[in-house]
DNA sequence: AAATAATATACCCAAAAAGGTATATTTTAT
DNA sequence: ATAAAATATACCTTTTTGGGTATATTATTT
Protein backbone atom coordinates (compact mmCIF):
# COMPACT_ATOMS: atom_id res chain seq x y z
CA UNK A 1 0.00 0.00 0.00
CA UNK A 2 1.23 3.55 -0.81
CA UNK A 3 1.94 5.33 2.04
CA UNK A 4 0.38 8.59 2.90
CA UNK A 5 1.99 11.85 2.15
CA UNK A 6 0.86 14.96 4.81
CA UNK A 7 2.55 17.46 2.50
CA UNK A 8 0.91 17.48 -1.22
CA UNK A 9 -0.95 20.17 -3.08
CA UNK A 10 -3.96 19.35 -2.06
CA UNK A 11 -3.84 18.23 2.05
CA UNK A 12 -1.61 21.05 2.58
CA UNK A 13 -4.06 23.46 0.97
CA UNK A 14 -7.30 22.21 2.67
CA UNK A 15 -5.49 22.30 6.46
CA UNK A 16 -3.99 25.50 5.38
CA UNK A 17 -7.43 26.96 4.67
CA UNK A 18 -9.04 25.77 7.37
CA UNK A 19 -6.80 26.93 10.02
CA UNK A 20 -7.03 30.20 8.24
CA UNK A 21 -10.72 30.67 8.65
CA UNK A 22 -10.16 29.63 12.49
CA UNK A 23 -12.21 25.99 11.67
CA UNK A 24 -12.35 22.70 13.43
CA UNK A 25 -12.04 19.34 11.14
CA UNK A 26 -15.75 18.97 12.30
CA UNK A 27 -17.06 21.87 11.20
CA UNK A 28 -15.51 21.80 7.67
CA UNK A 29 -17.32 18.59 7.38
CA UNK A 30 -20.73 20.22 8.39
CA UNK A 31 -20.45 22.96 6.21
CA UNK A 32 -19.23 20.78 3.16
CA UNK A 33 -21.49 17.66 3.64
CA UNK A 34 -18.69 15.20 3.80
CA UNK A 35 -17.63 13.03 6.77
CA UNK A 36 -15.57 13.84 9.19
CA UNK A 37 -13.22 11.25 8.55
CA UNK A 38 -12.91 11.96 5.26
CA UNK A 39 -11.58 15.55 5.97
CA UNK A 40 -9.35 13.71 8.84
CA UNK A 41 -8.33 11.56 5.14
CA UNK A 42 -7.55 14.55 3.34
CA UNK A 43 -5.85 16.47 5.30
CA UNK A 44 -3.24 13.25 6.05
CA UNK A 45 -2.73 12.87 2.85
CA UNK A 46 -4.38 9.47 2.08
CA UNK A 47 -3.24 8.71 -1.14
CA UNK A 48 -6.45 7.67 -2.72
CA UNK A 49 -9.36 10.25 -3.06
CA UNK A 50 -12.88 10.46 -4.69
CA UNK A 51 -12.61 13.60 -6.82
CA UNK A 52 -15.83 14.92 -6.34
CA UNK A 53 -15.48 14.71 -2.48
CA UNK A 54 -12.40 16.52 -2.50
CA UNK A 55 -14.08 19.09 -5.12
CA UNK A 56 -17.01 19.26 -2.26
CA UNK A 57 -14.52 20.44 0.39
CA UNK A 58 -12.28 22.97 -2.65
CA UNK A 59 -15.24 24.43 -3.74
CA UNK A 60 -15.61 25.97 -0.54
CA UNK A 61 -12.70 27.75 -0.70
CA UNK A 62 -13.98 28.68 -4.10
CA UNK A 63 -11.48 26.32 -5.71
CA UNK A 64 -11.76 22.71 -7.51
CA UNK A 65 -9.47 20.41 -8.47
CA UNK A 66 -7.92 20.83 -12.31
CA UNK A 67 -4.61 19.73 -14.25
CA UNK A 68 -1.66 22.07 -12.80
CA UNK A 69 2.14 21.59 -14.56
CA UNK A 70 3.75 19.28 -12.38
CA UNK A 71 5.43 21.51 -9.76
CA UNK A 72 9.35 21.11 -9.16
CA UNK A 73 8.36 19.60 -5.38
CA UNK A 74 6.33 16.51 -7.07
CA UNK A 75 8.84 16.53 -9.74
CA UNK A 76 11.19 15.68 -7.15
CA UNK A 77 9.03 13.03 -5.21
CA UNK A 78 8.16 10.82 -8.15
CA UNK A 79 10.60 7.91 -7.88
CA UNK A 80 9.18 6.21 -4.74
CA UNK B 1 -26.63 9.67 -10.18
CA UNK B 2 -25.37 12.40 -10.79
CA UNK B 3 -24.89 12.54 -14.86
CA UNK B 4 -21.83 12.31 -16.76
CA UNK B 5 -20.30 15.38 -18.09
CA UNK B 6 -17.83 15.15 -21.30
CA UNK B 7 -16.84 18.61 -20.90
CA UNK B 8 -14.99 19.72 -17.57
CA UNK B 9 -11.17 20.90 -16.87
CA UNK B 10 -9.95 17.14 -16.74
CA UNK B 11 -11.78 15.21 -19.48
CA UNK B 12 -11.42 17.66 -22.17
CA UNK B 13 -7.31 18.56 -20.83
CA UNK B 14 -6.52 14.63 -21.80
CA UNK B 15 -8.73 14.39 -24.69
CA UNK B 16 -6.90 17.42 -26.33
CA UNK B 17 -3.46 16.03 -25.19
CA UNK B 18 -4.09 12.84 -26.30
CA UNK B 19 -5.20 14.18 -29.92
CA UNK B 20 -2.62 16.57 -30.27
CA UNK B 21 0.07 13.87 -29.57
CA UNK B 22 -2.04 11.57 -32.10
CA UNK B 23 -2.71 8.64 -29.42
CA UNK B 24 -6.02 7.01 -29.26
CA UNK B 25 -7.53 5.92 -25.82
CA UNK B 26 -5.86 2.38 -25.86
CA UNK B 27 -2.51 3.34 -26.67
CA UNK B 28 -2.66 5.81 -23.38
CA UNK B 29 -3.89 3.11 -21.39
CA UNK B 30 -0.59 1.40 -22.35
CA UNK B 31 1.60 4.23 -22.06
CA UNK B 32 0.00 5.21 -18.63
CA UNK B 33 -0.67 2.06 -17.10
CA UNK B 34 -4.32 2.53 -16.47
CA UNK B 35 -7.09 0.56 -17.65
CA UNK B 36 -8.61 1.25 -21.38
CA UNK B 37 -12.20 1.79 -19.59
CA UNK B 38 -10.23 4.13 -17.29
CA UNK B 39 -9.31 6.17 -20.51
CA UNK B 40 -13.00 6.54 -21.38
CA UNK B 41 -14.54 7.45 -18.21
CA UNK B 42 -12.32 9.78 -17.80
CA UNK B 43 -13.06 11.52 -21.40
CA UNK B 44 -16.54 11.73 -21.27
CA UNK B 45 -16.57 12.74 -17.88
CA UNK B 46 -17.37 10.22 -15.15
CA UNK B 47 -18.04 12.22 -12.29
CA UNK B 48 -16.33 10.30 -9.44
CA UNK B 49 -12.58 9.31 -10.43
CA UNK B 50 -9.83 8.14 -7.88
CA UNK B 51 -7.17 10.84 -7.80
CA UNK B 52 -4.44 8.64 -8.11
CA UNK B 53 -5.44 7.13 -11.39
CA UNK B 54 -6.27 10.63 -12.80
CA UNK B 55 -2.84 11.90 -11.83
CA UNK B 56 -1.47 8.83 -13.41
CA UNK B 57 -2.59 9.88 -16.68
CA UNK B 58 -2.38 13.66 -16.36
CA UNK B 59 1.99 13.34 -15.41
CA UNK B 60 2.38 11.57 -18.67
CA UNK B 61 1.29 14.95 -19.74
CA UNK B 62 3.51 16.93 -17.33
CA UNK B 63 0.50 17.41 -15.04
CA UNK B 64 -1.27 16.75 -11.99
CA UNK B 65 -4.40 17.54 -9.83
CA UNK B 66 -4.43 20.86 -7.69
CA UNK B 67 -6.40 23.09 -6.10
CA UNK B 68 -7.67 26.01 -8.18
CA UNK B 69 -9.40 29.02 -8.11
CA UNK B 70 -12.54 28.48 -9.50
CA UNK B 71 -12.72 32.24 -11.67
CA UNK B 72 -9.26 30.77 -13.59
CA UNK B 73 -10.61 27.42 -14.36
CA UNK B 74 -11.58 28.17 -17.71
CA UNK B 75 -8.53 30.26 -19.02
CA UNK B 76 -5.73 27.98 -17.19
CA UNK B 77 -7.34 24.48 -18.85
CA UNK B 78 -8.16 25.88 -22.51
CA UNK B 79 -4.60 27.27 -23.14
CA UNK B 80 -1.02 25.78 -22.90
C1' DA C 1 -19.19 1.26 -50.64
C1' DA C 2 -16.82 -2.07 -47.74
C1' DA C 3 -13.35 -2.97 -44.46
C1' DT C 4 -10.83 -1.53 -40.60
C1' DA C 5 -9.80 1.21 -36.70
C1' DA C 6 -11.35 3.82 -32.92
C1' DT C 7 -14.64 4.98 -29.58
C1' DA C 8 -18.72 4.05 -26.79
C1' DT C 9 -21.99 1.01 -24.02
C1' DA C 10 -23.31 -3.11 -21.03
C1' DC C 11 -22.33 -6.81 -18.03
C1' DC C 12 -19.84 -8.93 -13.96
C1' DC C 13 -16.31 -9.10 -10.15
C1' DA C 14 -12.67 -8.00 -6.85
C1' DA C 15 -10.75 -4.30 -4.36
C1' DA C 16 -11.06 -0.11 -1.97
C1' DA C 17 -13.25 4.37 -0.66
C1' DA C 18 -16.41 6.85 2.44
C1' DG C 19 -18.79 6.98 6.49
C1' DG C 20 -20.05 5.82 11.28
C1' DT C 21 -18.60 4.89 15.84
C1' DA C 22 -15.49 4.08 19.45
C1' DT C 23 -10.96 4.74 21.44
C1' DA C 24 -6.36 6.95 21.86
C1' DT C 25 -3.38 10.71 21.48
C1' DT C 26 -2.27 15.47 21.07
C1' DT C 27 -3.33 20.35 21.61
C1' DT C 28 -5.54 24.16 23.87
C1' DA C 29 -7.70 26.52 27.69
C1' DT C 30 -8.57 27.12 32.54
C1' DA D 1 -1.55 20.38 36.39
C1' DT D 2 -6.23 19.23 34.96
C1' DA D 3 -10.06 19.42 32.08
C1' DA D 4 -11.86 20.07 27.68
C1' DA D 5 -11.43 20.30 22.84
C1' DA D 6 -9.45 18.92 18.71
C1' DT D 7 -7.12 15.64 16.04
C1' DA D 8 -5.59 10.96 15.02
C1' DT D 9 -6.10 5.77 14.85
C1' DA D 10 -8.78 1.27 14.55
C1' DC D 11 -12.64 -1.68 13.27
C1' DC D 12 -16.65 -2.63 10.52
C1' DT D 13 -20.28 -2.06 6.71
C1' DT D 14 -22.16 -0.34 2.47
C1' DT D 15 -21.39 1.48 -1.84
C1' DT D 16 -18.83 2.23 -5.98
C1' DT D 17 -14.80 2.40 -8.50
C1' DG D 18 -11.54 0.27 -11.94
C1' DG D 19 -10.80 -3.36 -14.90
C1' DG D 20 -11.80 -7.18 -18.00
C1' DT D 21 -14.49 -8.82 -21.75
C1' DA D 22 -17.95 -8.76 -25.14
C1' DT D 23 -20.90 -6.08 -28.11
C1' DA D 24 -22.46 -1.86 -30.53
C1' DT D 25 -21.80 2.40 -32.62
C1' DT D 26 -19.05 5.91 -34.93
C1' DA D 27 -14.99 7.47 -37.66
C1' DT D 28 -11.38 6.69 -40.84
C1' DT D 29 -9.17 4.59 -44.70
C1' DT D 30 -8.94 2.19 -49.02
Amino acid sequence: MKDWNRHNAISDFVRTRRKESKMTQSELSDLTGVGLRFVRDLEQGKPNLMTDKVNQVLLFFGHTLAPTPISDETRRNLGE
